[in-house]
DNA sequence: AACTATTTATAAGA
DNA sequence: TTCTTATAAATAGTT
């Protein structure tokens, strides 16, 4: 079909090649799209070239999914299976992890021990009771970092306080050694400031642990329950 | 390319329709296999007659899944993700799940208290402590079922012996009643089953309840540490 | 990308 | 379905 019958092997002239592949492609192209008018056939093509270009057609109303589909379920086949059942086991491995650990918190809660015997009780127990132990623990450890960082801040603020107050003898003390006496509104204002300060951190010892009360609360409750 | 030009449009004759499909068809597969070889490319094809009929095509060395994966691939899609994304979905929320349930084991083991604060782990330990207090009494159950059974079996047993015994003193009551003595041997080995009885009885308690002494030190060990 | 001689596909009939 | 064959269509080689 052509000037000369060509042998049906692969062609080894790139260039040709390649334009013979761009021809019959189109020709084939041209034939299904025929063939899905004239028969009402559902068609899909995929074509990938020797220079990995791809060209793909499907009958109109269709997509490749469906096709490939619709050709599965008729040869009763499924070719995407061992994907599939990977992901199956998957999810049931996890499924199983997962009720394995609800488990091991039921029995942690004390909510279901059916199926432990005597033995598996006692480590149960043994096992909890050093955890309660441990949290114990922790939380002494917790309450003293919060009562530390209290205590530097008390520190601070005292030495701060300190420090305004020798500030201020010092000034009364100059002020009566030059018989300065009009200042007495300042030296008022001074320990107004101090006191203020002294204030601000009262203030601030509330405000930045308002839970310190219900805090020290739990923890003497725990102790009674320890 | 026939004896007349057609139009392409639906064959309306059912007969001519699946005769030319047929003849198309085969044309089709003739054509695409030649462009296999003539052009080295990858060709799949699939169709799907308006009867319901399949017929498929794919070049040597390769399949339709290979195929579809790298048109995949290359086109940078995935035509089954809203299939997969359901699964893939469960999947990362029963990992999410199982990642939450191990943090809280952790935190009930006591191996893992950051990020808890105060309160958080005065609840965690209150939690905790009940579920000893709950675990306890569920051993104290097993312990007492396990001593009500074995008390059953003790005063059964107890029944049998004594039965043995009542029917051994008649019979030998009878015996010196009548004065039959060359029963002696007779009376033997009546008392000899009777012990074996017993023997087998308490065979039986150390066969079946090889731990018992255990399982009481780990109750008593248990009743120090609560 | 177009042309065209020639091969190939196929419509209609058997 | 298959064969036949006249004819339409596809395309190899060329420009």
């Amino acid at each position: 079909m052509g000037r000369g019958k060509i042998e049906i092997k692969k062609i080894e002239n790139s260039t040709n090649r390649q334009v013979t592949y761009s021809k019959r492609r189109n020709g084939i192209f041209k034939k299904v799209k025929e063939l899905t008018v004239l028969c009402d056939a559902k068609i899909s093509i995929i074509m990938l070239s020797s220079t990995r270009k791809y060209h793909e057609y499907t009958s109109p109303n269709t997509t490749i999914k469906m096709m490939i589909d619709q050709y599965q379920s008729t040869l009763g086949v499924d070719i995407w299976s061992t994907h599939y059942e990977k992901m199956q086991e998957n999810l049931r491995r996890l499924k199983e992890i997962n009720n394995k650990l609800r488990r091991e918190i039921r029995q942690r809660t004390g909510e279901d021990m059916s199926g432990l015997n005597l033995q598996e009780l006692c480590h149960l127990q043994e096992n909890i009771s050093e955890a309660v132990a441990e949290i114990r623990e922790r939380k002494y450890h917790v309450i003293q970092n919060q009562t530390g960082t209290f205590k530097k801040k008390v520190k601070n603020l005292e030495q701060q306080h300190g420090n305004l107050v020798l500030g201020l003898e010092a000034k009364c003390e100059e002020d009566s050694k030059y018989g300065v006496v009009e200042n007495e509104g300042q030296y008022n204002s001074a320990v107004a400031f101090a006191n203020g300060v002294h204030n601000l951190y009262a203030f601030r010892l509330q405000a930045s642990h308002p839970n310190l009360q219900n805090e020290v609360g739990f923890g003497s409750r725990d102790l009674r329950l320890s």
